[in-house]
DNA sequence: TTGTAGGCGTTATCAC
DNA sequence: GTGATAACGCCTACAA
């Protein structure tokens, strides 16, 4: 029913050549011809076959984006970015959601195949050697966001260094209580964000003569509800913390609905640090570590598409840069 | 570099016809050879070429979400749905981000030609008469998630009741001087739920004797900025209300803030009701309207993915309930 | 049950 | 500059 290029060909009476060549305006067609070409384009409403397209030319002109969860707000902040530089591209974008182990194979087995996507963005979630070296047989780029690989560029938020600066922050305050809340990784997705921030931490806390104790290092599955239960058990201890850095601004919430349980006040009973600056931070005064959400996407998405348009592939690592959001739930300890 | 089904025919010893049966798991085909043909598929790492398919069948195996600003909290909560439906089907989803009307236009104007989508799900986002010929023409399935046309099958959430409701809550609780911060409809885009939520609110009023007064409807685009400037107007009228509905939660975080900045306390001097029921409601103590957001999301992908099998695709209506949810920002009036 | 052949709509490589 | 012609990799009658 839609008009083929052999139509339109006939129509303007040439070939199918000559409208292939006007379409994908190569210089060298007569101003004439194209004008009647692109006038029959124009009366019949055609539009060349993407499909066709894709295989004759063996591109997609998609990126796939696959990632953990892509509804978590952070993520949702880093395809914003990707979205935005995508947009101006002719590139499609792809989401592939992966919430099982089973689905993250799948999902990598197929787009590592080429003819699916022409760039992949993988999103908090690292690849494993094998394929990565499939991606480079079959040719297609990939850059990775919030995850590493030595073969591979990637746009990572410093997390050791956000570990300190959180950790600092609250020494700076007067603190010598810090526990850590944090996310247990998903082994599956190769990415040790938060157990990285912890490290951090503790770097931080052993130059000031203290440690990173075991009882005050909670870590679970992330969202909200987890860490209110895991800040809980911290606020019962004989001895609690009185600064709580949390891996995510989402986790932090939990932690003050856990204070909020327990009679505490904040930041005069205890002080809290998240992890993200989601805009949810602001509004509610949230002290925490900013990290470029909104950055990463774009730059991720800069880098492959520069990739896909011919240039170099060698790996390359961007490190974002990472500042303690001052606000109001942290302070100095209680005397 | 990549193996193909005639690579498989070879090794196997059949026709290339005989290794697409076996792909396409057709009966007629003796067990003996499928299962060579099965083993030299699987020494291979043989994958039937994506792009070569879509050719051949017509077919693209893709679903299109086209939506503006898909970053949104409440947009987010439907691809939620969406996703989770999809991900056990055979569709890759495709997003369409949107912000302007050229953007608008564009993606719709290539997914009516059929060969990037087999289906579309347009969420808060109405198309045109003309559109909807041209994807009947095309063949292409399509339903609308928060957006309505007579032609299509369509989830909503029942705005004027919606309105009503809001009202109704803070009728019930004494108030009589109710406002309305809502989002002016991006005409473009056809979705005039803020427009419906009002006239459910003047409906209700004035089946109480009262009006939703030009002052007290205070209208301007999405987000929770512009509604802390609009509340702050409201407050500072000489007779300002004691209740105010919002369009949305983001709408009624920036309505809590002007709260706040006029040094009111809530619900002790002023009433504020949200929409929507976003997680973050819930940690707030927000009182709202929930919206079911996430099976409205289901059940578009649901209906959609039953239309591309062939169910029917005679326009269907999904009416989704509401209901108030009352929290710690409403309460009587002032005395 | 299996092989053959034509077609899906483009692009690209040739000659002219 | 333009027109044939051969891919691209698969599917699907139709024949055998």
């Amino acid at each position: 029913l839609a008009s083929t290029i052999h139509d339109v060909a006939r129509l303007a009476g040439v070939s199918a050549g000559t409208v292939s060549r006007v379409i994908n305006n190569s210089p060298r067609v007569d101003p004439q011809t194209r004008a009647r070409v692109l006038q029959v384009i124009e009366d019949l409403d055609f539009r060349p076959s993407a499909s066709a397209r894709r295989l004759s030319t063996g591109r997609t002109h998609s990126i796939g984006v696959v990632t953990p969860t892509f509804t978590r707000p952070s993520v949702v902040e880093r395809l914003r970015g990707i979205s935005g530089v995508l947009v101006s591209t002719e590139y499609e974008l792809v989401v592939y959601n992966v919430e099982t182990i089973e689905q993250r194979d799948h999902a990598l087995d197929l787009l590592t195949r080429g003819d699916r996507a022409d760039g992949l963005l993988l999103v908090g979630l690292g690849p494993t050697d094998g394929e990565v070296a499939r991606l480079e047989q079959g040719g297609i780029a990939c850059v990775l966001v919030d995850a590493e690989h030595r073969r591979l560029t990637s746009i990572v938020g410093d997390d050791v260094t956000g570990g300190r600066l959180a950790a600092r922050h609250l020494l700076s305050l007067g603190h010598r209580k810090i526990a850590a809340v944090g996310e247990s990784p998903r082994e599956t997705f190769n990415t040790p964000a938060s157990v990285l921030r912890q490290r951090g931490m503790e770097l931080e806390l052993r130059a000031h003569g203290l440690d990173l104790y075991p009882q005050y290092t909670a870590v679970g599955e992330q969202g909200r509800g987890r860490a209110r239960e895991l800040a809980s058990e911290l606020f019962e201890l004989p001895d609690p913390p009185t600064g709580i850095c949390c891996a995510s601004d989402v986790q932090a919430l939990g932690v003050l609905e856990a204070a909020r349980d327990a009679g505490l006040s904040v930041p005069r009973d205890v002080s809290i640090v998240g992890y993200d600056d989601l805009e949810i931070a602001s509004y509610l005064g949230l002290t925490t570590v900013r990290q470029p959400l909104f950055e990463s996407g774009m730059q991720g998405a800069s880098l492959l598409v520069e990739q896909l348009n011919g240039g170099s592939r060698s790996p390359r690592q961007e490190v974002l840069k990472l500042e303690v959001v001052e606000r109001s739930t942290s302070g100095p300890p209680p005397a």
